[in-house]
DNA sequence: GATGAATGAGGATTCATTCAT
DNA sequence: AATGAATGAATCCTCATTCAT
């Protein structure tokens, strides 16, 4: 019998290896914050040998971004683009939250990210960000929250939205510290999800609500 | 004749003017992408002479920070501690983000330090931070957040607000680009400050609502 | 049908284009300016391939030099050890000077390694350097040239012309850009092969001038 | 009684002094075959100090070259406005040969400059280099060059002046190891200071030769 | 207080070379 | 032969910090 369950870590390549142990470094402590020695270290790798996989710092960094990215991208493009209801809306939370609890690194980055401006986010998810953010306030247009909001709030609601959804794992260290609570398990992420829902339906009426 | 007008940045004692071009870079930058050679650059000063006003470029960062929180801090122990009415969670909102309008570099200060983890935070505000989150929670408790909101998502509520607000300016420049709204201007500063304050009434019912 | 006129650099062994490769490379950028890589990719090959025909850097630079010395260094004893007449003394010329209108990176090649101290050049063509010399004055000390000078200053007088006949293509590049001449065309080469021919009847009476 | 002859070395400053090991040393081994390392170590100084006099070691190169090439520029300047008879010749050639020598390391700095193709020297002596040629040429057509050489050979006399008197300096480690001679001690300068007087007045008749 | 110069430690990256495939 | 990946040593340069002036 072939090997049918490797364990993962000797199966997945040496680029992946090193997007690997980058993601988690850029998302602890920044771009800046990270030496190239220590990726390399977190691969069991020399520096130079990162050089043979990735042209150089930024681009690594970069390509940690797109690789983190493009998933959300697209699960967004396709929650902003389908039909609005109390069921996909709830599912759409929970969606986007389930993935970044799976990828507990994004949100770190991408807050990351927009501290530093956004410039790099802008390019690499330029395509979409800005479409995502069009439909994303499509999409609130045609929900009920236009019974609440006026068209300029839209875009403050959008920025609201992620906010929450980001700022929660950002703070998840402090979370834990103050309130003992284990932010990124699986009851915490639950616990986040069912508030998230509950605030989402506080902040838009869902559609069948009685 | 004395100088009796003198421009307010050749008023500024050396001490200050560094702390204001080390939290403006730190805000942009963040704690490692920010050299002490800038800094001094931006007060028109040589590096070494930083050090006759602080020990260390890691010392001026807290400086800076404390120097940022302290308001902050003052005013949540202020907010906390007082009575609730509708009128005051008005005001406490408003006063939030009207102080952090007055300082925004603040809010990115403090949201790098929660991606780095939070451990200065809890260091230079521990005495604060703390019992702010604390009686912030008894304060909702207090409100009429019980009637919407269980006890063990109160601090969640707190976490939502704390992003809601810190949310707004981190991602201050990416509002910009993509909307062509400027954010940090009175008139922006104006709409997201009844933003804020709509959604609050909808997280937390007013105290004086029919 | 079989391949009846293969493409010459097709033809060449790769050993061979490796050669044409570097020396294009060492004489454009001297052997510490140029990197093994940048050879590799000039013959569409991996650095590591390299390996397989030079067992290293050093050796290949060698391997280049030898390999453009040896012709040089045929001719030159051929030519020193002839007769004299004043038909030989021009065709030397020619020669040489045709020879290294063949191959112009030698000129450079041979500057840049006497630039470096010669010792190599020494070692290389140990065996033929110092008798080329030693003969070229013995063949000097036979012409006219006695006439003119003095045993003392014929090794000046070698030397002048090894600078005279190197400098020209060293200078090349500076001559095409000041100038706007084509020093390495065909007729580039025939204008400074006549203008030699008149240098060196100045600087040495012909044997058969009237 | 004061300091009246100090030690030339500790007189000169730091930049002096760094220019100095960094001239010695691109003169032995070009610039990409020389280290920044090595330069600091030639003036007893951390190479993380070189930083505080120049910028880069490209602009130290510069910084050296055109420390080097400035006072030629000038004398060339000089020489080839001035008037044209006999005794400046003879004095010109001398007061070039006696300025390289007092510098010799000029002329291997020159020499390596133009193998790297010219555009730095060009850039650096650009205002200079051409006129100088250009002068030079038209001091050579006010001169009895014309009656041996047509307008188009001039050009390339120019290039032969040159090319002896830089070759004889970057030969000199070559000279040295074959002839025994010394090329560089005062007797060798005068030697060749003579050498090349005598060349010039076969490939330029003397004005005043009877 | 301010500064020019100095420095050890560390920064990213390049380099020649090796080796398993 | 050829190559992708690996590596130790070196490369240029930056950084925070110190110190004499």
């Amino acid at each position: 019998m072939s090997e049918t369950a490797p364990i993962q870590s000797e199966t997945k390549s040496t680029r992946e290896r090193i997007l690997d142990a980058a993601e988690q470094l850029f998302a602890e402590r920044g771009l800046a914050g990270t030496a190239v020695r220590d990726i390399a270290a977190g691969v069991g790798l020399n520096p130079a040998s990162l050089y043979n996989h990735f042209p150089s710092k930024d681009l690594l960094y970069e390509a940690v971004l797109e690789r983190g990215l493009q998933p959300v991208m697209e699960l967004l493009v396709e929650l902003a683009s389908g039909e609005q209801t109390r069921d996909t809306e709830d599912r759409a939370i929970d969606r986007v939250v389930t993935h970044l609890a799976g990828s507990p690194n994004l949100a770190k980055l991408i807050t990351y990210e927009t501290l530093a401006g956004g410039e790099r986010l802008a390019r690499i998810g330029g395509k979409w960000l800005g479409p995502i953010y069009m439909r994303g306030i499509e999409a609130l247009q045609r929900s009920r929250a236009v019974e609440q909001w006026e068209a300029q709030e839209l875009p403050l609601l959008m920025v609201a939205f992620q906010s929450l959804i980001l700022g929660y794992f950002a703070m998840a260290p402090l979370l834990e510290q103050m309130f003992d609570l284990d932010a990124t398990s699986p009851e915490g992420l639950a616990r986040q999800t069912a508030f998230l829902r509950k605030i989402t339906h506080l902040l838009i009426p869902p559609r069948d609500a009685v």
